[in-house]
DNA sequence: AATTCGTGGCC
DNA sequence: TGGCCAAGAAT
């Protein structure tokens, strides 16, 4: 019911002054109190809180090496995809020293399949400055986190506020939706951000500042939701100037997003006889930096003929193409694999750049689910059942 | 300021 | 189905 959108048969109000007209009824009454935004979202909270793995109980101090491992994981992923990678880090790696002492690779293994995979490399350099640098205590305060190679404003507030009770706003797309909705700021992202942070920061009470934090996530997460909020049941109803003229959901407004460009590849599957396939490491930065993938074509928007690809092989051999595409598709952009392979001798030699390795101990290398769906296509059916 | 960075779930 | 979105950072 609350998701049905109903046509507009009376002229909008403009936003500012929703919000001004909403402000006055309350600040003109004589007898009731300014509305105590953090105090009605912390009750709130208090009943409807989420309980999550890396959330300290109530009344409990957060670690804020859990926190800081949390929030890395969280950016742009959902809650459910960051449980059971941060289960198993904090299993392997309980603190900063531990997680300092594995090299990167093994640190890579543990993200693989979560994506943006700059944030595992900047998680190994930060946890080595922590370890090293800082005697293995966490900075306490905002710019001491910010300084930490993938702490970026939103992280370094979050655990500033929810580790440290530092008094500060932390602002992701939940809380960002939040504001825009409660002062019906009609500037579309990324414009309105500053604005956005302001009025956040002006809310932040003096005691709580963790909870906080956590309270306007959850309110953005559970209740003031991208599609369909729930405002009858939203702490802030009563003041939200979005809500009033019934334009919550239509915020906050975004630029349109650019179409994903479209690459082909063709992706090589060697075989070898005593049963390694070949691989290859990514260069170090941009997409994919440092993960392991199969030896490949270049990505380019034209088909590949396959006369032209069996002259990109790695290795001379008998290549034969499989049927059917691998397709993938990341944040700005989408690719399609054809697959060539082949079967070597168990003397071939790995060509320049590129290593073979036994296909039964595939888990130990760091594979992006770009390679993993390259190697079930080339692997093809299993006798399990698992793959059609 | 605008791009580049993954992946999976949702409707 | 395909577009949207998710506890953003780095450049």
């Amino acid at each position: 019911m609350t998701g049905m959108r109903t046509k507009r048969s009376t002229p909008r109000l403009r936003p500012e002054r929703a919000a001004t007209a909403v402000a006055k009824r309350l600040e003109d009454s004589p007898h009731l109190p300014a509305f105590d935004h953090a105090r009605h979202l912390l009750e709130w909270y208090d009943r409807h809180r989420r309980r999550l793995p890396w959330r300290a109980q109530a009344g409990e101090r957060a670690d804020p090496y859990a926190v800081w491992l949390s929030e890395i994981m969280l950016q742009q992923t959902t809650v459910a995809a960051v449980a059971p990678y941060y289960a198993r880090f904090l299993a392997r790696w309980p603190d900063v020293r531990a997680l300092a002492q594995a090299t990167l690779d093994e640190v890579l293994v543990a993200w693989q399949g979560l994506g943006y995979y700059a944030r595992a490399r900047n998680l190994h350099r930060a946890a080595r400055v922590v370890a090293g640098d800082l005697g293995g205590v966490f900075p306490d305060t905002e710019d001491g986190l910010r300084a930490l190679p993938g702490v970026g404003a939103y992280t370094a507030a979050a655990v500033a506020a929810i580790a440290f009770e530092r008094r500060t706003a932390a602002v992701d797309a939940n809380v960002e939706r939040v504001i825009a909705r409660l002062f019906c700021i009609d500037t579309p992202m990324p414009r309105a951000k500053a604005r956005i942070r302001a009025l956040a920061a002006s809310l932040v009470p003096a005691r709580r500042a963790g909870d906080f934090a956590q309270a306007a996530m959850d309110l953005g997460a559970t209740v003031c939701t991208p599609r369909a909020p729930s405002c009858e049941i939203c702490p802030w109803t009563a003041v939200c100037a979005a809500r009033a003229i019934g334009r919550a959901e239509e915020l906050p407004r975004r630029a349109p997003r650019k179409a994903r460009a479209r690459r082909r590849a063709v992706a090589f599957w060697a075989m070898r006889a005593d049963g390694a396939v070949l691989l290859r490491r990514r260069e170090d930065g941009g997409l994919l930096g440092s993960m392991i993938e199969l030896p490949s074509t270049a990505w380019r928007a034209g088909a590949w003929r396959e006369a032209d690809a069996r002259r990109a092989a790695p290795l001379r051999a008998r290549w034969r193409a499989l049927p059917g595409t691998v397709e993938h598709v990341f944040s700005h952009l989408e690719i399609a694999f054809r697959v060539l392979a082949a079967r070597v001798a168990a003397r071939a030699a790995a060509p320049e750049g590129c290593f073979w390795w036994p296909l039964a101990r595939l888990a130990e290398q760091a594979l992006p689910t770009m390679t993993k769906k390259l190697v079930a296509h080339a692997r093809g059916p299993r006798a399990d059942g698992r793959r059609r």
